[in-house]
DNA sequence: GCTTGTTTAAAACAATCGTATAAAACAAAT
DNA sequence: ATTTGTTTTATACGATTGTTTTAAACAAGC
């Protein structure tokens, strides 16, 4: 691959060298901590073990690298949840699908890889959280174009699994899903607070019990919903 | 009051003036839309019509700007909802309490703050979830100290409301209110993203609607949680 | 009017930011 | 061995960062 000269048409679209990995991989380590403008280009490329014009070369403007670290995190979780989802409705061909299987396949695999990931999709929860944060139009984009058809889906087979509940009380439950995942899925990196302040009742430390209480809490939620008027 | 001469002890502890209250209420709102990092301290003077040296003056390095940005948010919030878990408790002085209005006791002022409040809690969604998703050990020193005690309160309201339920399934409960609530309150800043996939079934710039879904959704996950063992 | 103590303003500090340029190192192919 | 295309480095640019310094404006008391 050639660097290409106008410094908007810059970025390499593969980004596939040992060194461009190397620099997506600190850049996530280090936004993850600390957010993306508190770490400078050469923070990242001093942890890379690589040179600040590298990032340039690879990635071109600083804003596409951070797009790319987003897409990094959320595209193979994606790929993950919705792999899940398939498996749940192909289980059942007769179309009768559970509800609680429709949530664990979101819940699972995004708390498993959180919790014992190792790829980029380990750092979902604190990115997309950064990224829910911040308001800036080259974020919303990316995370628009990630998760739309995501959400559509999974509303879908959470209303086909519940025929008598309305539509508009799936949306909103989806929504809550997501947020008390996220919101959980942080404690670990906030030094077990919950774990701390329950003197050890919840063990946010174990993803088994975190799936486990998410999905319990979510499908009740759910299962009780307002029918349809 | 006479500025201090040794740096570290130049903050203002009171701040009282209209200038130093100009600057925090142009902080908030920038570090909202923008993140704490991508706000300099010149956008800030500049926003407030002061200038750059009335910061350092008035709460000395931008680190204890962002502190006491983050303290004035959550303070009287947390105010608004102690008082109405107080009158909760003080309209059933048989320490019957019903879990729905313990629920609203947090959710209730905190959707109305962020809807139609006028001070600096009306930024509490953008603000906390912020605060949240940057691990830096000067901004979870507040965090902590402005939340630990609420917490426990309220989970023990909640646990008396519900006395057949394990402790331990309203510690979750808890946590997964607060993240839920957050995520939904986020909404209307990212363009009513769920409103808009959800073809305007779910009206996400309603507050009362929002309220209505969230409690409902809460209790019915804490309602039928698991008795204790 | 002068003297306090307090608040604002202008200007400058060194440090760091994102990015660009140009040259060097490298690999593969002829 | 030399060319060719790609990757990496060293270095420099102008702009902006947080913060300090110094002085000017201001209000109140006597």
């Amino acid at each position: 691959m050639k660097p290409l000269v106008a410094p908007s048409e810059r970025t390499r679209e593969g980004a596939d060298s040992r060194t461009a990995a190397r620099i997506l991989d600190s850049a996530l380590e280090l936004f993850a901590a600390r957010g993306f403008d508190a770490v400078s280009v050469r923070d990242i490329a001093e942890h890379a073990g690589a040179n600040p014009a590298a990032i340039s070369y690879y990635f071109g403007a600083k804003e596409q690298l951070i797009q790319q670290a987003i897409r990094s995190v959320i595209a193979p979780l994606n790929a993950l949840r919705l792999a899940a989802l398939g498996e749940v409705v192909a289980r059942n061909p007769d179309g009768r699908i559970a509800i609680d299987d429709v949530v664990r396949a979101m819940i699972e695999p995004t708390v498993r890889a959180c919790f014992t990931g190792t790829g980029p999709e380990r750092h979902y929860a604190r990115i997309w959280m950064l990224s829910l944060s911040l308001r800036q139009p080259y974020i919303d984009e990316v995370m628009t174009e990630q998760t739309d058809e995501l959400l559509q889906r999974f509303v879908a087979a959470m209303s086909k699994a519940l025929p008598g509940r309305s539509l508009a009380s799936v949306y909103w439950a989806y929504d809550f899903m997501i947020g008390a995942m996220l919101h959980i899925l942080l404690d670990p990196s906030r030094n077990h607070r919950l774990k701390r302040v329950s003197s050890g009742l919840c063990d946010t430390s174990n993803p088994d019990d975190v799936i486990s209480e998410l999905v319990n809490f979510v499908v009740r939620g759910l299962h009780l919903a307002r029918p349809v008027p």
